[in-house]
DNA sequence: CGCCGATATTCTAGTACTAGAATAGTCTGG
DNA sequence: CCAGACTATTCTAGTACTAGAATATCGGCG
């Protein structure tokens, strides 16, 4: 990780503190509201390692803490002049830069041969069918999230757009797989390395 | 990690080996060979490092060298009955199991604010140039590939269908925000932490 | 022989990240 | 004024992964 880049995860938090200065509770709590572990990696026990790096980096600094807390004091952050400019950077070299595509399931369709033909086919309509249900929450989703920018639900389309196209590709090719001369090759277990 | 379940690399390696025992210089070969840089995340210094995981935990082991060495001798494996067992089963949940999309595509979508206007337009202008770059590279390897097995073309099918999906999406809206009534919100730099 | 170039593996020293437990303060009710 | 619930942060002890240098071995060539 080169030094001068933000991680996924670093600009997603940074980007949400140059929207408004919060404490390491509260970004947990945003990101579960707005939906954004579905496009996020960050779980709670991140949040405060990641602030600790922003922060080490002079990209956020600790604001004084305003008002009365409830419970334990906070340490409220929010941008420095330097934390703006990387995150606008960042977000606009998130924009443009394409990354390969790499999902479990291209690994798993790498290994056909070791699947049993039925089982491939079961484990294909499984994914189907999570495709679908997914489909549905995401689409419910984006229209139940009540006070987020409007530019928000271009994420969601972007997720919905992706998904169903996957989705399409998977019919395609389940009716492939299940046409008469197709049979893939299946590998049964053969010769192996001593233990 | 729950110890049971193997990572898309080490699923990778592992299903190299089931197709036939290899040392860790060939498995990067093979890796290239098959232009699985694409959708694989193994570097180079990985690989002894996940041979010797998967090794420790039973699923593939030594075979003795068979042959004469040019260099310096080698380490193959194969794999082991249990390590048969493992692949097929990791395949098919691998197949199976749906996961979350977050590319920093995303992220860098969800922090556009920041982004001053022309510059998300470049920004998505230079996406969509990768894009349909890339989408000309995979068509051409996807046909170039000589000795891999017809199932292998699936993968590239599947990368490919991703990435058309996604450049229209990326045209609809990029027109959507070209489009006069709809220019998005811009935060332009505002109080900042104290540093 | 002694060195080079190719092949192949191992070692060193890190970075990034994570789960979960521990801690700390503040508020409420009894 | 103390027990417990709630809010919030920090600490401990790891795992996974990576880059790159170091090492080992063989064959060939002058």
């Amino acid at each position: 990780m080169p030094s001068g880049d933000l991680t996924p995860a670093e600009l997603t938090l940074l980007g949400l503190l140059v929207e408004k200065p919060r404490h390491g509770y509260e970004l947990d709590e945003v990101i579960d509201a707005r939906g954004m572990r579905e496009w996020t990696e960050i779980g709670f026990s991140s949040i405060y390692y990641l602030l600790a790096r922003l922060r080490d980096r002079g990209l956020i600094a600790e604001i004084e803490p305003t008002g009365t807390a409830r419970g334990r004091a906070r340490r409220v952050y929010g941008p420095t002049a330097e934390g703006r400019r990387v995150c606008a950077r960042s977000a606009e070299a998130a924009v443009a830069e394409l990354r390969p595509v790499f999902p479990p399931l291209l690994i798993g369709l790498a290994n056909q041969p070791v699947i049993p033909p039925d089982r491939l086919q079961a484990a294909l309509a499984r994914r189907a069918a999570a495709l679908a249900e997914r489909i549905a929450a995401i689409a419910a989703a984006r229209d139940a999230q009540p006070d987020v920018p409007d530019f928000v639900h271009a994420i969601f389309d972007y997720a919905l757009n992706q998904l169903a196209a996957e989705h399409q590709w998977l019919t395609a090719y389940r009716t492939k797989l299940a046409a008469p001369g197709t049979a893939p090759p299946h590998h049964s277990p053969a010769q192996e390395g001593r233990a």
